[in-house]
DNA sequence: AACAAACCGAACCAAGGTGGTACTGTTTGC
DNA sequence: GCAAACAGTACCACCTTGGTTCGGTTTGTT
């Protein structure tokens, strides 16, 4: 349904929270409270972004997370695929585990070529935002414009 | 996940066939030979394409769909809406029956404007894209070049 | 008039994904 | 040694998705 999940968001959030406090450890407790969502909910993103290596835990007593790392450095597509996985708007370029493609009908599909492009475009549109761009709030409008695009001389994928 | 339906996939490659054959009434067991799928799905994309008003249909013998329309007044967002039906990125934006926000924090979430600008940037690409171009292959490149945006300087939703 | 081609619409179902919880460790400060 | 806090895994209910089925309606052909 072209959406990102919830639990992605609440991930986004704990980020941005981390973020906030700049190496300061904080506990899930707290991240839930502020945010009004359970205690195993935020504790569930938070080893997400652990284990993709955003934030960095504290544990034991007086234990917790902190994001010790660059808010410019940390781009919100490396947040998408730690906290996503790996994604591609159609599964037309997805390969299964042989590395084979998934798609059967791909060399013939009218849409692939396309669909890829957009798929590489929303990607790079994420790429593009950093961590403290959510962390300021700053509206940076992103545009695709058509106009000047040009065409693609070969596959870019 | 983030990605497009594959129902919806189906959809845009039945639109692209019938719109390929401009004005020509196909029926959906040739649409389904042709991609490998089945009847009844292929049926059931093109009734959703007919429903939004994409192609019209022709009942009883020797009936089947067309495409009637200008490939060019036919935006990927107006198919996706179709066929997808309305969707956001995250339900900061979306509302229920009762027209109020689904979202509880949305006052406080630091991610929403910024979601939300996002969310619009690639219904922008969408809607910049032409059924025609999806005929003719054609790969225009879509960017989101973050250097060239400045700041939206009020909510752009 | 009968028949069959073809769409209409709604319901249905299995399978997989999502949101959320629970439970058993393990680490560590006091 | 106790308790705070994370680690990891497994579990569950619910919803969505992909796909099918089935009875109904329209309409060209014989």
């Amino acid at each position: 349904m072209l959406k990102i999940s919830r639990v992605t968001d609440y991930g986004l959030l704990a980020a941005v929270y981390l973020a906030r406090k700049q190496s300061e450890v904080v506990n899930a407790r707290e991240i839930a409270e502020f945010y009004h969502l359970s205690v195993p909910m935020i504790t569930k993103v938070l080893k997400a972004l652990h284990h993709g290596g955003v934030v960095s835990s504290h544990r034991g007593v007086g234990g917790g997370y902190s994001f010790d790392g660059d808010a410019e450095s940390v781009t919100l597509g490396q947040l998408l695929d730690v906290l996503e996985g790996p994604w591609d708007l159609v599964e037309c370029e997805s390969v299964d585990e042989a590395g084979s493609a998934v798609c059967s009908i791909r060399v013939a599909c009218p849409s692939r070529r396309f669909m890829s492009s957009i798929n590489h475009a929303i990607k790079g549109a994420f790429e593009q935002v950093t961590l403290s761009d959510l962390i300021r709030g700053d509206l940076p409008r992103p545009v695709m414009d058509k106009s000047q695009l040009g065409r693609s001389p070969a596959e870019t994928n």
